[in-house]
DNA sequence: GTAGGGTTAG
């Protein structure tokens, strides 16, 4: 898209009424609702100007596009500014500053930090709030920290602004207990009573909110009580923030309660509230219920927005009932409620779920139509549809043409094209992607490592798994457990038994924390490799240990697939009798009700054909 | 004239 820089430059510059409101309005904030064309054409004609305006007038329409937030025009205005020979003043290099933070370049930002010292200014309370800002947007909010510790040692005293930005953005970030430490340090007056930060209802809710979110609800319900106890009332958007994050934290019961307290208070509900809570009871699976909210809305005539039909919409689909999220989509239109790129993004995702990608494409072609920008989110849903039914042309088609929408490929785009590839027997493709993924330096992780690994042992090429794990490693990667379960896995799949045994027995021995996926994987791998008394030795070895306790502490208990595995594993080999003892402790493990827990279908289907199984063969066991 | 601030969807 041109940028409004360029259609007002390509035209003649008029001059404008605007030009002389700029350079006239006393008070900056009367001219925030400019449209930025507008804005430009009487920045170009004030720089024609002789003798020119002064600079402040120029930091006005700057700070009045910043404002539209139109940054990469701002930063094109400041260059014709130096360009002019105009002298940018300490709030045209703020202004300039600000962009870039807010276009996650913190790092120009501290560039511009440099120019405020180099045209003699000093950096101040606003510079620091600014890059402290800009950090955080760029979820360096432990750099953010040190940088307001930093100032503070400097001898600078944050303001009110200063810790509205960083108690905000510790809260936004899943530091809400670090907020509410910062907030009670704040609230301490050092002997300079003007210092203190005085209790304020948003610093209360944001907090309360922050800390919910985190799941500390005890302390945000706390807080809460706290604040009232101060004689601060709560208002719309503190119950909202606080019934969100009860909800988010699972307190549904107590979310409602405070819902019921708010609207004794005599505070009416709004959308954002109802919206909460749509989106509370759709995850809770009650989709209907949801709905029934909807209609009370509607009722009481409170007008649901976007958000609330996509919610809803989205509540469907996750229960496969497309139909009723199309109706949704309609009504939408009807209501005259504007169908944005989330709106279609979750019907693109239903259809995709349910394997209708004619519906998707369909609709796909409407977004577009609709003047309906796709995003990178649109893409990645519909090219893991795609994959899904195995339509590797149409995925392959859709991927080229996301430049055509100018939309660049994330990480997950490539982890989407490379598990599709594999899940589609394009195993020399997805073998070619990981390798140009891997030499244009794409921070790959260690899951994709992972999934790549696995691939390369399921397809029976060890070597290239032995060459890519030392390869991994040489990179300074950490092998998580997953990891080594693959390799010892592809061991056992390509019979190197020996070095499957041994890696796992340097792990044992190197102090390496297994989880149970591992243990089961090598119980498998010793089963199928006909190695019983070695399973069998194991398996008494963590129990002489007590081992098998410890592993039940960390989370790591035996499970179901522990004992199915084993079981058909004495089962099947020649000499099952000897292995009657453990047989039978293997299925009085299962019948206990902690085994029982957290077990799928298939496993529990295998586990109740094993039992029948072994019903028969402990007939044929004498006890040893 | 420059920085921040409370609630919602994929």
């Amino acid at each position: 898209m041109a940028s409004a820089v360029t259609t007002t430059f390509s035209r003649t510059a008029q001059r404008s009424k605007l030009s002389s409101f700029f350079l006239h309005t006393a008070n900056y904030k009367s001219c925030s609702g400019i449209n930025t064309n507008d804005a430009l054409t009487s920045f170009y004609d004030m720089l024609q100007m002789k003798p020119s305006p002064q600079i402040s007038s120029f930091n006005k329409l700057m700070g009045a596009v910043a404002k539209t937030k139109n940054y990469q025009d701002v930063i094109f205005m400041y260059h014709r500014v130096v360009e002019a020979n105009l002298v940018p003043d300490s709030f045209t290099l703020h202004i300039l500053l600000n962009c870039y933070c807010n276009m996650k370049r913190v790092d120009l930002g501290f560039g511009v930090m440099g120019g405020i010292f180099k045209r003699g200014y000093s950096p101040n309370i606003v510079t620091f709030s600014t890059l402290i800002n800009g950090l955080s947007m760029e979820d360096k909010i432990g750099d953010a920290v040190v940088l307001f510790n930093k100032i503070i040692g400097m001898g600078i005293q944050p303001n009110i602004i200063a810790w509205a930005t960083l108690i905000n953005r510790l809260c936004k970030s899943g530091n809400a207990e670090v907020a509410l430490w910062l907030y009670r340090e704040a609230g301490k007056s050092n002997g300079r009573s003007d210092l203190i930060l005085k209790p304020n209802l948003k610093f209360y809710a944001m907090l309360i909110h922050g800390l919910c979110k985190d799941g500390s609800l005890d302390k945000g319900k706390q807080l809460f009580s706290e604040m009232k106890g101060r004689g601060i009332m709560p208002n719309l958007v503190t119950y909202s923030g606080l019934i969100h994050g009860l909800c988010e934290g699972g307190e549904w019961e107590e979310a409602k309660r405070f819902f019921i307290e708010m609207v004794d208070q005599g505070i009416r509900p709004n959308v954002i509230v109802f919206n909460i809570l749509i989106q509370a009871i759709c995850k809770s699976g009650k989709t209907d219920e949801a709905s029934g909210l909807l209609n009370l809305m509607i009722q009481i005539g409170e007008e649901p927005n976007s958000f609330t039909y996509t919610t809803l919409m989205n509540g469907f689909c996750m229960e496969n009932r497309i139909e009723d999220a199309k109706d949704l989509f309609a009504l939408m239109e009807a209501k005259g409620c504007k169908r944005d790129v989330v709106c279609y993004n979750v019907l693109i995702n239903g259809y995709c779920k349910c394997q209708k990608l004619e519906e998707a494409m369909r609709l796909f072609k409407e977004m577009v139509r609709d003047e309906c920008k796709p995003d990178l989110i649109t893409f990645n849903t519909f090219l893991t549809g795609l994959f899904q039914v195995g339509k590797v042309e149409d995925a392959r088609a859709l991927f080229a043409n996301m430049e055509r929408y100018e939309v660049t490929p994330n990480f997950s785009t490539y982890r989407i094209l490379l598990d599709g590839y594999f899940n589609n027997n394009c195993f020399a493709e997805a073998i070619e992607l990981f390798n140009t993924l891997e030499i244009s330096g794409f921070d790959l992780d260690i899951e994709t490592y992972n999934c790549v690994l696995d691939r390369l042992c399921k397809a029976r090429k060890l070597d290239l798994a032995i060459e890519l794990f030392k390869r991994l490693l040489e990179k300074g990667l950490v092998p998580t457990v997953v990891t080594y379960s693959i390799m010892i896995h592809g061991f056992f799949k390509n019979n190197c038994h020996a070095e499957a045994i041994e890696l796992f027995h340097n792990l044992e021995r190197s102090g390496f924390v297994l989880d149970i996926d591992t243990y089961n994987c090598f119980f498998d791998g010793l089963c199928k490799a006909g190695k019983l008394e070695l399973a069998n030795e194991l398996f008494e070895r963590l129990f002489e240990k007590g081992l098998v306790p410890t592993m039940e502490k960390e989370g790591c208990a035996p499970n179901l697939v522990t004992f199915n595995t084993l079981m058909q594993g004495f089962c099947s080999c020649n000499d099952a009798p000897k292995f009657g003892t453990r047989i039978r402790f293997n299925m009085s493990c299962i019948r206990k009700q902690s085994i029982m827990e957290h077990v799928d279908t298939a496993e529990h289907n295998q586990m109740v054909t094993n039992c029948q199984l072994l019903k028969v063969l402990l007939c044929n066991i004498k006890e040893v």
